[in-house]
DNA sequence: CTGAAAGCGCTAACAT
DNA sequence: ATGTTAGCGCTTTCAG
């Protein structure tokens, strides 16, 4: 493996300017920059970026922390992320939190503190305020995905007004029975997403003069299968069955077209369901959703990082709202004349 | 931030008896081992990988390189292999290959050589001999999951068979009218897994004695939108429609039983559909298929690296086969007389 | 614009 | 068992 001093000799320049021409910073003569690109090619010459790191404390690779891999929009935030990193030259370093606590114990105070990383993205994740001190001592930028941390900078997407406008697009068509379904108190840990989707749900009814019916919200996991089964409760009710439900997620809204189906109940003739995310199986199922682009939401944390690295950049802690947008498909339609 | 000299001056010992007593390498009085720790824990000392890794040469970082995110299987696999790599305190640094030629080439020649990593995780990717050699050269262990690549060790289940057992299991219940949903040429670049797969199911047929009818194979992406559009031409022929479909992934199973549902066509009483993978969904959807584990395929791989990492360890190119299991649903049943 | 040389923080001989 | 010290490969003052 050919090191600098090797390139240098090739060149017939010193390591330093070997070191100037490549990494662009300080002044070198085209010539030379071109004799040390040339030497370099030749020897297949990448610096190592540990000996790069050590001297100048910077090391090109962000940490991303995710508490699932097997769920559409983690997958979706991290290839985001990753495809721009790559982009700029930097490595992803990926923490799966799967497990129990000591696992994310480990992570943090251990892994996340071998200067091994020059910032962390955490997405979904509500750390403790003894995990930002911990970054923000060792001066590690962090931002978030999906949900406010305090004293961090976020980016996230307004779940009550999400889901206020998915219950407002039922309302106009004339729907007034809406169920909804839910996380469970399980899924509501982290940002209490839940919590917020049912939120804006019951604004928008509210708004419309409809009184919210206990009986028309159910909890489930984030799943098709829970989905399913708490959608078979709602639209097997003798009386009174909704029209229309407003799922928090795609794949729940999925488990809820699916267990339609097998009611024989019609979607959208009978019931409309809409969900939230524009999954990827949502074209498929003719699914109305909002979307949201998680995609983007892991580029758009990959730039506000980069600002935040550069010298003297502020680092204030700040949400900042990510879009969103209604997309109106097959599942949902005119609620029937009773 | 704490550095080891720090430790070293509140423990009363020097650097490299700190360093010792940190890594378990070397022998170190129990006494100055108690100090020493009680002074990395009072400043929360740890170390920084950069110097460790440039004074050994050892990052404790494997890079793992992917083809896709958004896949079960890929998904499956890396946090098999994050998992594994956190009990062993390295960590993981992730390539998604999903663009052009040129991202790949850029982690091959660029990313990969700044010896930030160990070793290297290939999951289903077909490396070139000038990939597979560049990190020979490195003296980088490299293992592959998910198919043969020419003079490294692999991980793969075998997919002849695998496809082999799946339509044997259809054939066993009396079906001779069995079609499959294969992938088609896109899908077939890394390690002709289609492909494979379609053989097992030719072979099986021939050794009942079923000559293969071209009309009932029907070529699609690995989707269930794909699969669902295949499934309809070879469900909708109005004349000797299969009574069962082999499909090469659980996707594309779930993909022909909706299709099935939608031209009202009873599953598994018309038609039985199996497929391979035992995917997150296949319990809900009732799907028989055939198991692979690819979380522990994930962590079998790491295994295998770490043993590699071994010095003196032997490095020689080899298939192990995984394994894989029938699972059999409700998706499958006896063929009806006809 | 370029070179010499002092580290970056840790590990591993080599001594003791 | 422990301390001393010479690097690991690069970057970056500081001179020139």
């Amino acid at each position: 493996m050919a090191g600098i001093e090797e390139v240098a000799r090739l060149a017939g320049v010193s390591t330093a300017t070997v070191s100037r021409a490549l990494s662009g910073r300080g002044h070198v003569s085209p010539a030379a920059k071109a004799k040390v690109e040339e030497a370099a090619a030749r020897l297949g010459y990448v610096v190592s970026s540990n000996a790069s790191s050590l001297a100048t404390g910077r090391t090109r690779n962000i940490g991303v922390v995710v508490p699932f891999l097997n769920r559409w929009f983690f997958t979706s935030v991290l290839e985001g992320a990753q495809q721009a990193l790559l982009r700029r030259g930097y490595d992803l370093t990926l923490y799966n939190l799967a497990g129990d606590g000591a696992e994310r114990r480990s992570v943090f105070e251990q892994f996340l503190l071998r200067k091994r990383v020059d910032a962390v993205i955490a997405v979904s994740l509500e750390l403790t305020e003894a995990e930002v001190r911990r970054l923000h001592e060792l001066d590690k930028p962090l931002v978030g995905v999906g949900g406010p941390i305090p004293g961090v900078r976020t980016l996230t997407i307004d779940d009550v007004a999400v889901a206020r406008l998915a219950t407002e697009h039922l309302i106009g068509l004339g729907h007034r029975r809406i169920a909804h379904i839910g996380g469970d108190r399980e899924s509501d840990v982290d940002f209490h997403l839940p919590t917020n989707r049912r939120q804006g749900y019951e604004q928008a009814l509210a708004d419309a003069g409809v009184a919210p019916d206990p009986r028309l919200f159910a909890a489930s996991d984030f799943t098709v299968q829970g989905a399913y089964d708490a959608a078979k409760q709602l639209l097997g009710a003798p009386h009174d069955r909704p029209t229309a439900i407003f799922a928090a997620s795609d794949e729940m809204a999925i488990g809820a077209i699916l267990a339609a189906r097998d009611l024989g109940i019609r979607v959208p003739d009978e019931v409309s369901v809409i969900g939230i995310d524009d999954h990827d199986l949502a074209p498929f199922f003719g699914l109305s959703t909002v979307a949201q682009f998680p995609r983007v939401q892991g580029e758009t944390a990959v730039s506000v990082l980069m600002e935040q690295l550069e010298p003297g950049a502020v680092r204030a802690p700040a949400v900042t709202q990510l879009p969103y947008e209604l997309r109106v498909r097959s599942s949902t339609a005119r609620a029937q004349e009773a």
